[in-house]
DNA sequence: GATGAATGAGTCTTCATTCAT
DNA sequence: AATGAATGAAGACTCATTCAT
């Protein structure tokens, strides 16, 4: 019994040495730093988890898990669709500017890793989608228009609001550290996309 | 004279041959792979190009270029805001769905490399401001709404939608490999964004 | 425990492939063709030395050992100053004789790369220090003169005379390749050095 | 006749360049950095001296040359032996110590070059032969001991001593940049070498 | 006669992986 | 189960040399 808790507790310590690692140095850290921060030797790893690549889909998945655990609550039903928006982007604006270029780098070593390996696409991908979805069911049922409180968003509307949210952010988050403060108009753009959803007094064009 | 075209000649060879090999392959092609697709040797890349990095940079200004040569040939100034977008848009969507994931992978190698190297990430800052730059100009100056034609965009509200629109492309590319199919929803939000400029008939919301 | 015997027979047999072919082909040898001579690795030799210039610097440190310990063998106190350098030099000759161009020029080579490299510069003042210093002691408190059998050498004279004597025999050591048959004259210079300390009935001359 | 002129300039200006760029980072330069210095391209140094081995030999022909233009002039013949290696060795401690890392550096390459290259080797072994000739001829026939001014110094014993000196001159020289101060032990030790042709009162001790 | 662009062989170095202990 | 020494394939980079202009 006191074999699987050592071996479950270098597992952990690997993991851990292998996250912050890769958000320091990349995808390309050498197996033997990582287990040289875990207080191991590289046969260890070989031993525990087989490979470099399967490693790193551990600490993917690993990853994921984490992020899922801090996953914020509901917000007021009340709220109209703007609003909730608004908050949300703020909380994204704060979260971000407080990341750290080794955490941005190191979500783009996951992304890398995730394009050359389809294990890890489609494990992102379902964390993905998962992110997406819990936006997309807090943007559902809300009020679009004070002056019309009857009209509601469509789980439809909150989906494609939340996709578009989500890429929107991303994209002003990687470009952040080639721009100067974008933090504004981030939340502006963000709640710009809600004329996605607004009838406006003309007719919507669809292709 | 001949001289000096055989050599450019050589560099376009090389570039477009490094262009295709990343995006079949990624940006871990062998240098003596991309030098044999254009029929010289490696040590021509060192020639021309200096070194392996060197040559990656000057493949994304090249693709950046090129992107920018199909979208922004000179369109019509009489096209309202909208239309241009639109018109962007769909180009941008075609190119990038010629997009392999391995392409993707390259720029965000690149990313990744700007993030590590200060350099770089001056060199490509540049580039995506000039980028943004010339969306900008593409987008100032427009007729917001048909209704109210003498309403035009400024050259402050065309960066911002430059800005935003880039962002939320961006965030499209990158996710793209991980959802399906997002076109339609992309072109959408593109349009969504002209929302930044139109006076709502309410109160627009600054912070 | 068997584990670092096996090392340590590696770095032996690396040592020695190493010494025998820059003998044979000088400092120019390729890392593989001396790890083949060792029945190892390329690798082999990173993981033992470090690097191609950690090699070289141990060969000479293993060169400048094994003369010394070819030479010190404990000679017997009673033995007079010159017969000390006499069986000093007469050791280093057939040593050196035994020396192969492409040898001297292994020696030349790292002097200049101490030259250029300041780290290197004091490793080998060291090692050179410490020759010198064993030469020393060898022929400190040796009798002068049999006819004076209570006259002794002194410590700063036996460091001087060993200087000296390190100092001619690299000459020689050098010149060598471009001279013909220089062991007597080497040999005679070297006791003539015992000048150094020797009270002429005259006067000494001190600057 | 001009292009004889023009020729015969260039092969100067690329000796020269390559001279100092030797002196400055050894025998590895690259012809490209010779031919910049002297503002010609690598394809001159072809045209005019065939290789980069024939240039080195070249260069060291041109600084034989140089050195025999400047050679010392004949000391007083009344001067006893040991006053002449005393003047000798002075100038030569004087001239040394205002000799650069470099210049060493560069005579070390010239020594290398010449370990290398049958031809080079001759025409270096050369050199110090007339080098050695000429001290050898300074200190023949000259006074060994003022007590006895008929004994006089042999053709073969100059020549015994001025190899000697100059081995251990050379070995001073190369040592110096890893010891600390010996122009002091190096006038001794030079002196001491007149023992070498002293008839000591007891016995000499020929092998 | 000089240019300079391209060649291409030559080598060091890295690091995931293996395996005897 | 972990160690750690050795493996060996892979690849970037250098630079003397060639040759069409």
């Amino acid at each position: 019994m006191r074999r699987a808790q050592a071996r479950e507790a270098n597992r952990r310590a690997l993991l851990n040495a292998a996250s912050a690692l890769i958000g320091r140095e990349g995808a390309a850290v050498r197996l033997e730093a990582i287990a040289a921060a875990a207080g191991l030797t590289t046969g260890a790893i070989y031993s525990i988890f087989g490979s470099k690549s399967d490693l790193m889909v551990a600490v993917l998945a690993d990853e994921i898990s984490r992020i899922d655990l801090a996953i914020h609550p509901g917000y007021d039903p009340a709220l109209p669709l703007d609003a909730v928006i608004d908050r949300y982007v703020r909380t994204w604006i704060t979260t971000y500017s407080g990341y750290s270029k080794a955490q941005t780098a190191f979500e783009l070593h996951l992304l890398l890793s995730a394009l050359e390996n389809e294990d890890l696409r489609r494990k992102l991908a379902e964390m993905l989608d998962a992110e997406i979805g819990q936006l997309a069911r807090l943007l559902e049922n809300r009020v679009i228009d004070p002056a019309r409180p009857s009209e509601r968003t469509t789980p439809q509307q909150g989906m494609a609001i939340a996709k578009a949210t989500k890429a929107i952010l991303t994209g002003f988050g990687l470009r952040g550290p080639f721009m100067t403060d974008i933090s504004d108009l981030a939340r502006q753009s963000c709640l710009a996309l809600t004329a996605l959803v607004r009838t406006p007094p003309g007719a919507p064009a669809e292709h």
